[in-house]
DNA sequence: GAAATAAATAGTAATAATTCCTATTATTAA
DNA sequence: TTAATAATAGGAATTATTACTATTTATTTC
């Protein structure tokens, strides 16, 4: 994989965000910098960086989201709001659990909690 | 929401399965009773069947699956044969993380462990 | 530093999953 | 039975994403 501008761009605005974003919303903000970059030019590079390790696809509901944190973490997501906050949750007790009860092999854990957020009182 | 038979077919059959089967699988299945029914009738259905509680909708990558079990439980996914399996798994504990430690109410818990069931060794 | 090589791009077409539209049909209440 | 209207079939539209291809660009070689 070699050297792109329009990489870079990507990378660092998925990097300078907490919001999860779609692949479209991505799209707007390189579009700033390079004006007639082409969609598929920013999926094409989002899902060489998810390979790379360098950046995550995670899902939210049917659509694709990006995260530039790779550290295995989970999320809250406020169906008042629409946001996506990071937490760490603790998960030995369902590796646990399901090795022993189910001897299933995790390999990856995805713990979403929807609710509402503590901007809304 | 009236009587329809085909809405009657659709529902037998995703209680049918612990397969969480696609609205795409769905639609072959119905056709083997009514063969003209048409795909946006069972996609309509599925939607009004989850909206009356009846089953649920679950995501699975980008594609949409539906369950019969209603009640709260988990998903492990097999990433070798692609089976998903219910499992209850202890939720208490992140609950109380979250509504301690970042004040967020929670309604919903969606937890899914990737890896690899004990049909492969 | 120019030429050769091949990865990456823009622009556009194609696909997959899902929803929307509308004339017709079927269920239910009166 | 009839009237009211929810639901349907069939097809068009939408949304998110991927595929195709001629051209451009980054990297290697001389
Ligand atoms: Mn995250
Ligand atoms: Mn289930
Ligand atoms: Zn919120
Ligand atoms: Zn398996």
């Amino acid at each position: 994989m070699r050297y792109s501008h329009q990489r870079e761009i990507i990378s660092e605005i998925v990097h300078s965000t907490n919001s999860h974003p779609t692949a479209d919303w991505v799209y707007g903000e390189v579009r700033r910098y390079i004006p007639n970059i082409s969609l598929g030019t920013v999926y094409r590079n989002l899902k060489q960086l998810t390979d790379e390790g360098i950046i995550r696809t995670i899902y939210d509901g049917a659509v694709a989201r990006y995260d530039w944190n790779r550290s295995p973490h989970d999320h809250l997501k406020c169906n008042v709001c629409g946001e996506m906050i990071d937490v760490q949750l603790p998960n030995d007790g369902l590796r646990r659990t399901v090795k022993d009860e189910y001897d299933f092999e995790v390999s990856d854990v995805e713990i979403t909690l929807v609710g509402k957020c503590n901007k809304h009182a």
